[in-house]
DNA sequence: TTTATATTGTTCAATATTAAACAGTTTAAG
DNA sequence: CTTAAACTGTTTAATATTGAACAATATAAA
């Protein structure tokens, strides 16, 4: 029960990135992962690398090669946070502000156009329950 | 909203496969994608790698990789199909049957455990919306 | 203050992952 | 039959991803 729910939640989750993987990155060469952290950076401004990891939860050492593959690219400014000199802030450059900002309104309409296969009502019951297990987790995970 | 519901969903799986990874993986030498192969062969016997594609949702040349490194830990065989010399039928070895046997279960407790923090009903729910969502993505995307 | 601990980030080794180019095999079309 | 198209799998280049070891900085404890 739990098991076969667990595949079915794994599955719709492939089959969407790889459907979305395949309208964004077409042409583009930007990777899920840049996406993520433009993303974050568009939204959310300047952030220090902890903060992305926790935002598109991956490993530091995951996010310190993305941020650079960003910084070669031009997308991507780090600056030493000057009250605390362990921490690098992370922000878009105006490249970077342009790029994303042409590529998030059409990959927010493939997300809603795909996503449009749920009803709103269902789809508002299905975030209400992806919400309360990813916290859900979280919690326990933290409590050990 | 669509937006919204697809972030949820996202993170959730990305708590809950984070979080099974530091349990499954403690101390094994055996990765995510690994221990989907070969659960993969456990409950449905010998396959051949397009079929595993389709079951793990990865590309032929990524299940290239992953059973060759299961066959070099001696997890896993192949054998050219007879009839349709194209096709590798990877299967378990006797070695590869007894480390999933020994790998599965505790795992699949693993599961029941983290997906138990929604209700039974929640559950069924949540399965339902998933695979709504999921066959429904691949059906209109088949249609292209 | 000095020391121990925690935090933030980098680097490394190993594996994963994709897309694209390639090769062998099969099937369909002529 | 012969050729073209489709299918199955491998390889390569580039990036992702993790876990662990490491370095620098900050904080707490003594």
């Amino acid at each position: 029960m739990a098991l076969d729910t667990f595949v079915k939640l794994m599955r719709s989750v492939n089959v969407l990135t790889g459907e979305l993987r395949e309208r964004t990155t077409q042409g583009l060469k930007i990777t899920v992962s840049q996406l993520g952290v433009l993303e974050a950076l568009l939204h959310l401004g300047t952030l220090s690398q902890k903060q992305l990891c926790q935002k598109i939860l991956r490993t530091k050492g995951n996010l310190s090669l993305v941020v650079k593959n960003l910084g070669k690219a031009g997308l991507v400014e780090r600056h030493r946070d000057t009250d605390d000199r362990r921490k690098l802030l992370v922000s878009l450059t105006e490249k970077g502000r342009n790029v994303i900002g042409d590529i998030f309104p059409p990959h927010a309409q493939d997300i809603t156009k795909l996503m449009s296969i749920l009803s709103p009502e269902e789809q508002q019951k299905l975030g209400r329950l992806c919400r309360k297990l990813g916290l859900g987790i979280q919690d326990s995970s933290r409590r050990n």
